[in-house]
RNA sequence: GUGGGUGUAGCUCAGUCGGUUAGAGCGCCUGUCUGUGGCACAGGAGGUCGCGGGUUCGAUUCCCGUCACUCACCCCA
């Protein structure tokens, strides 16, 4: 018998750690449905094919096989979503006679990449997902919403601070052709390196593996450098010198989505030509949000506008525009630290004690009357001294303690087990503090 | 996928220059302090020293392989 390990790249958490990502999660959703994204799930597996194509070729699926299949038999043909938003495009194409336009949802599922685990790095994780999709044209405004929403979202989170970076495609794609690029996507990739490898590297990678000019790789890189928290970035790649319709048009989308992002709170989002998403499905903004306390996350939050990822056969036309944030990337580095731990490991807030069995029907009475008004309350399992039974509330980190009289003539009383305070309570009317009724968030050390 | 490091108790780690019953701290369980926890003290459980093979009288220790974990590259939430 093989010795049981942990699985790396599965993160699995105890009580105290699941309850924080629990209440992340919700006030995830919760943010999400105040904007009206609808909540929809989809199956775990799609046709390897749907995950194949779309342009999203490099990513490492999971592919399902029966333990039965002979030998030489082919897999199921199925394989595990790597991402939510592949799954959604499927979605939509399967159901597009059903919804409404502009359809906006949300969606919050675990997702899996068969990738080498590391810092930050996992093989099954949890991402939630905002996207919108519409007939034929999406309005620019859902490019600005996205931002604002994560950031609205990120900022009641019990997490450091997120820094949105936001560029358009058509910007880069515009000036490298304004200036006589013809390979646009390896320069993306390059110019993208920049926070990451420094502008001396940059320089010189643009000329050794692109081939550019000197002249060429100093506009790019130029280009990559700038960064502004409103809508000045205009004025500084129109001083590059460089003219071409579609750095017109990206300029032009950037400064709307900036210029719409003007009242969020100073340094949520910033404007950051170096930003370039890989070589995926996007074709206009682009997101990339990271925390600054904890560069070696990377990117925790990404997103984009894809014209063709949903349709591309026929007449039907349905442009997106959508941003995951990457939950499991952002929370299990600080949950392994035990920097955010919940206040007790149990849900319960009140332990009603069981002094003799002759007690268990007026104990369930108090745990009843107790769990009517809302209040989490579990009864102890079996007569026990109270030693006993006190020390299973105070190793859940279970805040109250009720005990039931042990004769008919005496009184119910409710202890505090952080301060020792013990008093006289009814238990048709006795409630904790609202703060105390869920277990809380607490940070702790560094960090 | 490529390269480096590491595998001893639930956790963090000692240790064995190859030799009888492999250790510590923390955690866990029990007891004592006349049915009210934390503290203290006393006791206890828990390890085929990752797995397979080789060398040897003898391997947890040396060698090889393998798997797992981990770091970097690649790429990404």
């Amino acid at each position: 018998m093989a010795k049981i390990r942990p699985l790396s790249g599965f993160p699995e958490w105890l009580p105290e750690q699941r309850l924080v990502e629990q209440r992340v999660l919700d006030e995830i959703r919760a943010r999400f449905e105040s904007y009206g994204f609808a909540p929809v799930e989809t199956r775990s597996v799609e046709p390897l094919e749907q995950l194949t194509s779309k342009g999203a070729t490099d990513k490492e699926i999971y592919v399902l096989r029966r333990i039965h299949a002979g030998e030489g038999d082919p897999d199921t043909g199925f394989g595990l979503h790597f991402d939510l938003t592949v799954p959604f495009a499927r979605y939509v194409m399967q159901h597009r006679g059903e919804l409404a336009y502009p359809f906006k949802r949300y969606q919050i599922q675990r997702v899996w990449r068969g990738e080498r685990p590391q810092v930050g790095r996992y093989r099954e994780f949890t991402q939630a997902d905002i996207d919108v999709v519409d007939l034929d044209s999406l309005s620019l405004s859902f490019d600005a919403e996205m931002p604002r929403l994560l950031a609205e979202t990120l900022a009641a989170l019990p997490l450091p601070p997120v820094v949105t970076g936001i560029n358009n495609r058509k910007v880069l794609e515009g000036l490298y052709r304004g200036i006589g690029i013809e390979e646009v996507t390896p320069v993306l990739r390059i110019a993208d390196k920049l926070a990451k490898i420094g502008a001396d590297n940059v320089r010189r990678l643009l000329g050794e593996e692109c081939g550019l000019s000197v002249t060429q790789a100093d506009t790019c890189l130029a280009a990559a450098q700038i960064r502004s928290t409103d809508t000045s970035f205009v004025a500084a790649v129109r001083a590059l010198g460089v003219t071409h319709e579609l750095l017109d048009e990206g300029l032009d989308e950037l400064a709307f989505v900036m210029g719409e992002l003007a009242d969020l709170p100073a340094g949520s989002v910033v404007a950051d030509l170096s930003i370039a998403r890989g070589l995926d499905y996007y074709t206009g903004t682009v997101y990339e949000a990271v925390m600054p306390s904890r560069p070696e996350l990377g990117t925790v939050c990404a997103g984009g506008r894809y014209d063709n990822l949903v349709g591309g056969s026929g007449n039907v036309r349905l442009p997106g525009v959508g941003i995951s944030i990457g939950v499991t990337r952002m929370l299990a580095p600080i949950l392994a630290k035990k920097q955010l731990a919940a206040s007790r490991s149990v849900p319960t807030c009140v332990l009603v004690t069981l002094p003799a069995d002759e007690a268990r029907g007026v104990a369930r009475d108090v745990t009843r009357s107790l769990r009517a008004r809302g209040v989490p309350t579990e009864t102890y399992h079996a007569p026990a001294k109270f030693g006993k039974q006190l020390k299973y509330a105070q190793k859940r980190g279970i805040p109250f303690v009720w005990f039931v009289p042990t004769d008919a003539a005496a009184p119910h009383e409710v202890k505090d087990l952080r301060s020792g305070e013990q008093i006289v309570a009814d238990p048709a009317v006795w409630s904790p503090p609202d703060a105390d009724l869920r277990p809380s968030i607490v940070r702790s050390g560094a960090g």
